[in-house]
DNA sequence: TATCATAGGTTAAACGTTTAAGGTAATGTT
DNA sequence: AACATTACCTTAAACGTTTAACCTATGATA
């Protein structure tokens, strides 16, 4: 058992030398000689000294090697949906390239005030929940990378959400159609429900209102009227919520023949209620989804949807962030035309 | 656009007070008058001190509140399984709750030595894949606890794997079957293959080791053999791997009637792919799962399989390590009869 | 009235590094 | 031979806190 943990001064003293040798033997090889680089080394090993103190290091240096990737909702649920997961995914690998941590950190937290001291920077996925977040982000002293939203003077990743919405409604829709959508975070509601009337919520680029927006274009181009009670709104991705939706919307009348739904996880879970209600997909009603996952590519009908890759735009934010970039990033989108419409 | 940070000695000089007494204020209320904390307080905020620097407080205070949660294998690859991410999900909320956060770490790196000294302990998910980070967890000044496997003197939480591996197998097992079981982790091999005679990796506590030792007690007490060319080693429990060996399994001679999964991603490919081959499952084929998903109860038919609650072993993993608990816990299982035995 | 707590501060020494700025001897230059 | 460089180390001042130890009125106690 040690007695208690050496420092770099102990080591110095033992050694015979300063403190400087021994920090730049590990941190500077050109500032000293080879042979005493390797002697320190060695001897430290021998005598169990296992380098500088990291918690020292990050305050002296002010950098932890630590990057926080702020998610839009809790953790809990972000970990549990397959397109954050697979965004994860990405961005870790590429930290892990460059030998950098992850530190993950919920978008309904209260502040980002107790970690921007030490972390090296944010990754945000998706706008947090908490739109004081925002705030705080857009004034940070560390480099922010935003994902599917964006903050003025920040560098981000984005597909173009409005186009995408556009392109697959474009070519689910025609005149007289019945329409109906269902989208996630419209509004200030934690249940599934209509929109009607409520004021939209949230930062006016989330891919939400993009996608929205590229709906009503189409919409409005095919000449087919959707009203605001006809807008379903989801507070998350989630299955239950998917079902709830789903089952609301099978059963309001008139039924719509065409719903576009804002992500795939909503899109399947209504068309495997559709179809154990008998509901013929396409012929009796159009679905289409938005993401590309995986599970979408099995079902039978394939579902019509919209891919981008979580795990590519999880590598270019983490690139951006550790590169400095400040650009915002456009990434490519593609029409995947399943069997749905 | 602030000059340059503001410290608490710059806050102490400009409001004619002690640096201590700025400290106390925001970590010891009870070291000053009520009014003078709260005069304090309200001038930090209108200078726009928003307090003490994090970085500081870890080095001066030995602790971040960061707690590292290293996985078995890569980040990237412990996401996106279903049963880890609900693990993620159950140690990320009770951490939340305790104002704590959560770093990801991945089981495959080099060395823990690169946060040890800024962690404020370790829950460790599954055998690390690099043995040397089970040595350095030993002998960790930091708290740990680990998950699905045993450090000597570390707490744990566990299934008992042996007993509930020996349940499903004797519910599936009769003399004469011709088993085959699907291993996680069993051999040191990146790709899937047979045991054969190679040597048996990684700790004896593991899932891996204390499932293959159930089974293999209940085969013998149902007299049937098992030699190790049945016996199959994954690297992980990914969909790719499953359907690699379920593959190699189904086209086998001879073809088994029994196969053995260590977890439900196995279990349900190898399903899928028998019933696309119009293999009669359970007549033909009897299937059993680990670990109980939800995907395995929505398949026809039902998987038969031990269900644990991958959520609770994570919240119980971060208040045993928050609380300094010390003993080893056992959490129940439940073996769930489906359709595939 | 002399004595003693106590409340509400202050001082200064850590915490364990990194890194400018200096120093010195050896080497290279003219 | 005088001088400029270079290579290699050391000194000491940060980095921004926390906290034990100490100080000083003020009110309570006997």
């Amino acid at each position: 058992m040690k007695k208690t943990k050496l420092t770099l001064k102990d080591v110095a003293a033992q050694l015979g030398v300063s403190t400087a040798t021994i920090s730049n033997a590990f941190n500077r090889p050109d500032q000293l000689s080879q042979a005493k680089r390797e002697e320190i080394l060695s001897q430290c090993k021998k005598i169990g000294y296992s380098g500088p103190n990291k918690a020292a290091q990050i305050l002296r240096k002010g950098t932890s090697n630590i990057v926080a990737l702020v998610l839009a909702d809790s953790i809990a649920y972000m970990v549990s949906d397959p397109v954050a997961s697979t965004f994860i995914k990405g961005v870790s690998s590429a930290l892990q390239e460059q030998g950098k941590h992850l530190l993950l950190y919920a978008g309904d937290s209260k502040s980002i005030l107790d970690v921007v001291d030490f972390v090296d920077g944010f990754i945000c996925y998706g706008a947090p929940r908490n739109n004081k977040l925002i705030d705080e982000l857009a004034v940070s002293p560390k480099p922010v990378v935003t994902v599917d939203f964006d903050i003025d003077n920040k560098p981000s990743i984005n597909i173009d959400n409005e186009d995408a919405a556009y392109q697959v409604a474009s070519s689910a829709l025609n005149e007289g159609d019945s329409v109906a959508i269902l989208g996630l975070r419209l509004i200030d509601s934690p249940s599934t429900c209509r929109v009607y009337d409520s004021p939209l919520i949230g930062v006016e680029s989330s891919i939400s209102h993009r996608r929205l927006d590229g709906y009503m274009r189409a919409a409005k181009e095919k000449n087919v009227a959707i009203s605001k009670e006809r807008i379903w709104h989801l507070p998350e991705s989630g299955r239950s919520f998917a079902r709830q939706a789903a089952k609301e919307v099978l059963t309001s009348s008139p039924r719509p023949n065409v719903v576009l739904c804002m992500s795939d996880i909503i899109a399947l879970e209504l068309l495997h209620m559709a179809l154990e209600m008998g509901i013929n997909v396409p012929l009796d009603m159009k679905i289409t989804g938005f993401d590309g996952i995986e599970e979408a590519e099995r079902t039978r009908p394939r579902l019509t949807t919209v891919c981008q890759s979580s795990a590519e735009k999880g590598v270019q934010a983490a690139q951006a962030l550790l590169n400095d970039m400040e650009e915002k990033t456009m990434l490519p989108f593609e029409l995947r035309e399943g069997e749905t419409i």
